[in-house]
DNA sequence: TTGTATGCGTTATCAT
DNA sequence: ATGATAACGCATACAA
């Protein structure tokens, strides 16, 4: 492996001469300019990006951290991130964590060790507190409301966002109204679970806590909601769903089933991807994939700033 | 920022002896590893994996390069090669490429660069010749019948795979067979054609290139795919859809436009995902998430290696 | 068991 | 315009 030194021998200039020649600074004469050209090309040098790390303290490296990559939710948010990383010359490294917040670590434990200049948070399992320790060793962007905390973040309104989907139904005539959701904690659920309570709160609905069906993350899980809402003593006639594959998931198992809707049962997706349409399945449409491009501009963005991205609901057949 | 110098400095100590403690070494006093990691602890010390990997001449790092992350085949393949890099201690730096050969040469020059040690490359557009030149920089997988090539691979058997499923189609009576599949270029595109033309002139059959429909990669795509079946003057009467995703979204549509199957159009899917199974539909399993697994293990390994993945017909009710 | 000295390959500072 | 030299932070061969 030649280095610059090698370079520098063969062309008959200096190391600083040749590091100018490769990062195309000022100040250096055709003349030797071609000398060092010529050198790289008969050796076939190739620059060590380590040390370019090492020496400029910097890796153009963002970390990403997201539960699964294989849900449509996270892909399309790993998307928008990763095009941006493209169009900004940054590469992405993928921290898968399960929601475990040992992996969750170990992406702070690389922003502290400056493999990566930078960390985007797609869905956490930690303490803010964690998060916010490490900010000092680089930029850490969060996918969720962080409520004027020092950090940046892209999100959408949970509480609102589920409000108003609840008003909708409640306008369509519902009164028993359930939710499926992924995991169980976390902040969103935390603020649709708070949504879902001031609703029944408001209209003096009865609070069942059966209805609230948590790990739906794929489209195939719609048969075990279905299960569960035949289960049901008195089943809900509507059903709020944060995603639109598993929507899709209950509307084919509801044909299979002959349950009719909207009739039997109304469903209401959440973030209105292309399944959602072709199935013509009513839902709240959230920009996925401009969200996740937001989130890396912030990461590389010295400045905070919070941003609350506005959603619509799409009314199609299914409510 | 403090350093192993400091740490000596602080500790009374070598920085040979500070990066022993670090490291685990052996051959270290209890007494002075309890230094360290005391001057550890009051400096706040973190090290700097860069200097590390110049140091080493490693990264600990395995780039992944496939075309799209929300594609269901991709993000399986890369779940279970997620799933061994943790449980291998590497990191995986993602190279989205869309099929742009632009993208898959900057993986191979991060190669050459040293930042990462190895390559995954789950589907190529750029020449076989240009990832050989570059073998010389660290491992490289691939996930295609390289045929004998020194290079390591794990991949399916795509001809005979092809051949077999129109044999099937065939056997249940089917004369007029089209075929699904994802970009019409690579090298899985050409071996099912050969395998698709093979077919035809064993049994005579009419070579039909309408019945060749590209560019399905979505469930979505469904639709599209029976609104060109139906605008044939002699529609295929089954089709062979590499992607159980799309499978699905051919299913949907054909329900709401009351084409029955199999009797109208019989599907056959590829991958044999939880979707497949939901909805009854025929496919050939492929254990993705174990290819993904052996593409890594593969890439840590110095031996070159060719594994073929043996597959599985499961008949439902779409045939 | 411990320490010295050198190498890893590049960039940045400063002088000329 | 050019070059000598000092960082950058760590690992390790070798010596003791």
């Amino acid at each position: 492996m030649t280095n610059i030194k090698d370079l520098a021998k063969i062309a008959e200039v200096s190391v600083t001469t040749v590091s100018r020649v490769l990062n195309n600074h000022p100040y250096v004469s055709e003349e030797k300019r071609n000398a060092v050209l010529k050198a790289i090309k008969v050796t076939n040098y190739n620059r060590n990006i380590n040390a370019v790390h090492l020496s400029r303290g910097k890796t153009k490296l963002i970390g990403v951290v997201l539960p699964f990559s294989d849900h449509s939710y996270f892909a399309l948010l790993l998307k928008g991130i990763a095009k941006q990383a493209l169009a900004n010359n940054y590469y992405l490294v993928l921290f898968q964590t399960d929601y475990m917040e040992r992996k969750e670590i170990e992406a702070l434990q690389m922003l502290k060790e400056k493999q990566i200049d930078g960390l985007i948070i797609c869905s956490r399992t930690c303490d803010m507190q964690l998060i916010e320790e490490h900010q000092q060793f680089g930029s850490i962007v969060l996918s969720e409301d962080v409520k004027g905390q020092k950090i940046s973040s892209t999100f959408v309104n949970h509480y609102e966002i589920f409000l108003n989907a609840l008003e909708y139904l409640y306008q369509k005539g519902h009164r028993k109204i359930g939710y499926c959701i992924g995991r169980s904690s976390g902040s969103s659920s935390f603020n649709r679970e708070l949504a879902y309570r001031r609703f029944h709160e408001k209209y003096s609905l009865p609070y069942n806590p059966e209805y609230i069906i948590a790990e739906c993350f794929y489209f195939e899980d719609g048969e075990k909601i279905i299960e569960q809402v035949k289960n049901m003593a008195t089943p809900p006639t509507a059903l709020l769903v944060t995603g639109d594959q598993v929507a899709a998931g209950i509307v084919i198992c509801c044909q299979q089933q002959q349950i009719s809707i909207p009739n039997d049962l109304a469903i209401c997706g959440f973030d209105n991807q292309p399944i959602a349409k072709m199935m013509n399945i009513t839902t709240i449409e959230i920009p996925v994939v401009e969200m996740g491009e937001n989130l890396f501009l912030q990461t590389i963005n010295k400045d905070i700033s919070n941003k609350e991205i506005a959603v619509k609901l799409i009314e199609r057949g299914t409510v």
